[in-house]
This record gives structure tokens, C-alpha cells and sequence, in this order.
DNA sequence: CTCAATCCATAGACTCACTATGGATTGAGG
DNA sequence: CCTCAATCCATAGTGAGTCTATGGATTGAG
């Protein structure tokens, strides 16, 4: 069996972090824990969301309109603070994914030029 | 004919400037305006390096030892700065590469789950 | 009862790209 | 000749955005 490796972290590029809150939130409603744990989960646990990182990213998301958040109960009762995508999120969701597939055809055009 | 249109500028990710002035010098040394174009040109024209980004990054790029800097004469006569690859800056490039491929891997797993 | 996991959030440092600016040189077109 | 666009260099200041470090509260398992 391989030996035990570190976690192959991929750092976050900046930019990035809103269009994957975004992706994650525009399937349902959840809390800040939940998004890094979604994130961890979905990238193999390439990508790992800091609080410190998540909770000021949510905060700009709130400001510009594209979630909002709620106060409420968790299945085991904790009290959390649900944020949930809104019409105007789910446009710029939309135009953030299409950005990022442009910016990396362009970057690998000239890594791999033809 | 297609009329003309702006030039559907792609912002470019924080971490993506090193990879494409790296990939750039690989090729052969160049001076700055010469990286500048030719990102510009393998890209279609979707990434445009500004001078402001460009002339910081090439100090940074030098500083790490990643890239040297000769003054030198354009084939029209004209005094240049000429960037060469050094071979740090060449296990850097493929670092950086395998990196950012990881990187959209990564966060592909999450827009685009399977 | 203790400790890990779950949940929130801020402050400060730091990296890095962008705008704005400034200057020098060459060649083409008038 | 003169002007202007293109070629070349570079810095200062700003702002966006992520990271580390920190702090605190609650719940459940052992």
C-alpha cells in the first residue's frame, strides 16, 4: 500500500472561492460549516475552505446581494446561520463558471500551444 | 464580416501571470514587451498583460532566481531587457503547471460534480 | 468530565494584479 | 522636417482577496 502522504493541497487561487460558494449554495441552502465541508468533500479533499477565508467571502456574497442569510436550527439542534442563494446569485453563478472555463482555455492555450 | 467588438478581456486569476511569463520564457528569452505579446497572441487576444502587472512580476520572477535579466539590442536596434529562464525556473514552470491543472481539476469536481 | 467536533466570526498580515503615470527611442507618413 | 503611433522600460499607489491566528459557544461521545 503507498505510504501515508500529506493531503495534496491545492491552493485556492483568489477568485475562485465565491464561484465554488456560489455552485455549492445553488444547491440548497446551508451553513458556513457545511459549505467547506461540501467543498472538502466534492474536490477529494484537494481544496480546503479556511473559516477565515469562508466567512469574510460570505459576508462580500451578502453585501452584493447574491445570498442571504438566516438564522436557524441544524438536524442535531445547533444554531447556525443558513445562507441561501438568491435570482441575482444564481446569475452570477452562471457568469462566474463561464469566466472560469474562459480564463483557463485561455491560460492552457498558451501552456499547450498547438 | 463580424462587427467589431471589445476584446473579451479575461481577468486574470492572482498565481496564473507567473505560470504564462514562465511558459513564455521557455520558449526562448524575450524581453517584457515581447511576453506581453506573445501571451497576447497565443491567447486569441483573451488575456491582456498589462505593463503595470507585467514589470512587478518579472522583479519577483528575478528575485527567486527563477528568471536572469541582460540588457541586450532588438534585431531594429532598439535596447531591451531580455528574460532568460533559469533552470530553477524551469522545475518552477512544471511545478506551477501540474499546480494549476490540479487546481481546475479540483474545482471542476465541485461546479461540475460527476 | 474532558475533549473532539461543530458552529460563528474578526483582525492583521501579506500577496499580487490593476490604474495611472512618466519617460526614451524608432520609423512611417504627412 | 515634424508629428504621431508603436516599441520599450519602470514605479507608485490602490484595492481585492486569501491566509494565519485568535477567540468563543455548544453538543455528544467516551
Amino acid at each position: 500500500m503507498a505510504a501515508p502522504r500529506d493531503p495534496l493541497r491545492v491552493e485556492l487561487l483568489p477568485g475562485t472561492l465565491d464561484l465554488l460558494i456560489l455552485k455549492t449554495l445553488s444547491v440548497t441552502p446551508m451553513h458556513g460549516y457545511g459549505i467547506a465541508g461540501h467543498i472538502g468533500r466534492l474536490s477529494g479533499a484537494a481544496l480546503r475552505v479556511e473559516e477565515g477565508s469562508l466567512y469574510p467571502a460570505l459576508q462580500r456574497l451578502k453585501l452584493k446581494g447574491w445570498v442571504t442569510a438566516e438564522w436557524r436550527l441544524t438536524p442535531t439542534k445547533r444554531r447556525a446561520r443558513y445562507y441561501a442563494l438568491t435570482p441575482a446569485g444564481r446569475r452570477q453563478l452562471a457568469h462566474e463558471v463561464s469566466a472560469f472555463d474562459q480564463l483557463v482555455a485561455a491560460v492552457r492555450s498558451v501552456v499547450r500551444p498547438a
